[in-house]
DNA sequence: CTGGGTGCTGGAGCGCGCTCCAGGTCAAGC
DNA sequence: GCTTGACCTGGAGCGCGCTCCAGCACCCAG
């Protein structure tokens, strides 16, 4: 259950670099330490930087993250507003994928011009 | 038919920073000057600059947009490359579609924890 | 007991894609 | 004729999200 910095890189697929850096910037909270100074992850912990880290790859930015990690650390009693801001977050992700689709409509039709052409 | 700067930049909705970028690093071939030095933009101009725009917006880094500039500049016969490229591309937004889609399905579970919490 | 591997910190550096700026030119309207 | 405003150039600067580095500490294997 406890991990070591490289172990929890690895799950989670970030560099010890990034871990250092959300915790710098306040996206992670609590990780304790050994007696040597060093990090030592427990499950919860991975998993927070695992939802982190599915957030930011979704294209959440890293200032809204930071509230969100903000809620992760303020009681209990918030679940609502972290449904909240997910929520938001699904429909930005949605808003996204509609934006992509339309933008893939216009490459396909490029495309079948170009394709169209190529017989001459 | 012939736009001034300010008009190219508000139709297509980038900066004419932005343009004079494009321009300066390759992407955008060909723009006639007027007797003062001043762009103007035809009509296929400016089609080229949306087309460029929208695959920069779907995700295409610039050093491919580059390439693909490249064939817009080389002969009539390259449609088949032109329509390869963008295949690609296609795929790739298929691609981040889907990784999108995996993404929001976790962020939504995570929703329904926190709001099947949320009574308590 | 020593060498290598892993980790620590603070801070500098980087890659991308613009964006802004100084200093100047030109064209049109008053 | 003079002002105003859009535009020009080369080059510096920026915001984001890491990534890398120097210099040091610790721990375990051989």
């Amino acid at each position: 259950m406890p991990y070591k910095p490289g172990e929890a890189a690895d799950r989670i697929g970030v560099s010890i670099d990034t871990i250092r850096y959300y915790e710098k910037i306040g996206l992670l909270h609590g990780i304790r330490r050994d007696s040597g100074g060093r990090r030592v992850f427990s499950d919860d912990d991975l998993g927070r930087l695992g939802l982190l880290r599915c957030l930011r790859d979704s294209g959440m930015p890293i200032a809204r993250l930071r509230r969100f990690a903000e809620l992760l650390q303020g009681g209990e009693d918030n679940a609502d507003q972290r449904a909240a801001l997910l929520e938001e977050h699904d429909r930005e992700i949605d808003d996204k994928v509609a934006q992509l689709r339309l933008e893939q409509e216009r490459v396909r039709e490029k495309i079948k011009w170009y394709r169209s052409v190529h017989g001459q």
